[in-house]
DNA sequence: ATGTCGGAATTATTCCGA
């Protein structure tokens, strides 16, 4: 089985980019975010004619997260319960075995403005609500884009004091990680400096200047099933004259 | 070049967010 997690970067503007990637890689669980669309523009029946069910939260323009199963999807969980109003970024379902949940973290901007507490606001938060809702000793699995360079390797720039990487993100990051949660692709490939976010502008993905932002998290009975991890490179390029999003794939083979 | 995208608001251009 292969599970996966994606920011598409708009899913109206992405969906037939998205396609080629589901037609070529296979995946049987993939978290999506920022869609920007709403519950009700989300194309399920393009998607079901792939072999894929769909659970959604949406909204307006913004933000929006989805998980694809080959499999059955029983949604436990829409919303990070306390933090609706910084938007739909969160999304829980069991499928597959697994409890999977995909999140679109916050960015925070920079660090004077109104959104930097808010971000860590929203991770404290975050975590609060795995300890309640969830388990590390069953199989569980919080993918997406987390918006946080864990540690000088996952950036092109190490960059102290600035934002993805601050103490107080990295602690953030940290507690999840503590709770009972594994990155699994530093996991299983300790030295690998690879990156899973490249900017549009000036050329970032070519000058080799990205970011590690994307995680696949997974609880020990999880990790234990995961064989291999990567980041799918190759679809940060364009693919048959269509734009990517400016974030790769991360994919995790499990047994 | 603060250099590119996606989307909204408003009608081909400007803004915001990332």
């Amino acid at each position: 089985m292969r599970i996966a997690t994606w920011n598409v970067n708009g899913l109206r503007s992405r969906l037939d980019f998205v396609l080629h990637w589901l037609r070529d890689r296979q995946p049987d669980v993939v978290g999506l975010q920022e869609l920007k669309l709403t519950d009700e523009q989300f194309p399920h029946e393009v998607f079901e004619a792939e072999g894929y069910r769909a659970a959604v939260y949406g909204q307006k323009a913004w933000n929006g997260v989805a998980i694809l199963s080959r499999d059955e999807v029983e949604v436990t969980q829409r919303g990070l319960p306390g933090e609706e109003e910084f938007g739909s970024r969160l999304i829980t379902a069991k499928v597959a075995g697994l409890s999977f949940t995909t999140v679109y973290c916050p960015n925070g901007k920079h660090l004077g403005h109104d959104d930097y507490p808010r971000k860590l606001s929203w991770f404290d938060t975050l975590a609060n609500h795995l300890r309640a809702a969830h388990d590390p000793s069953q199989p569980v699995v919080v993918g997406g884009d987390f918006n946080i360079c864990p540690a000088p390797i996952d950036s092109w720039r190490e960059a102290p004091g600035e934002i993805f990487h601050t103490a107080e993100e990295r602690q953030r990051f940290s507690a999840l990680l503590d709770w009972g949660l594994v990155d699994a692709f530093r996991h299983l490939q300790p030295q690998t400096q690879a990156f899973s976010w490249w900017d549009y502008r000036g050329g970032a993905f070519h000058k080799k200047q990205g970011l590690r932002i994307d995680f696949l998290l997974a609880s020990a009975p999880a990790l234990e099933r995961i064989q291999s991890t990567e980041i799918d490179r190759d679809y940060r390029k364009k693919k048959d004259g269509l734009t990517p999003s400016d974030h790769a794939p991360v994919i995790a083979e499990l047994g």
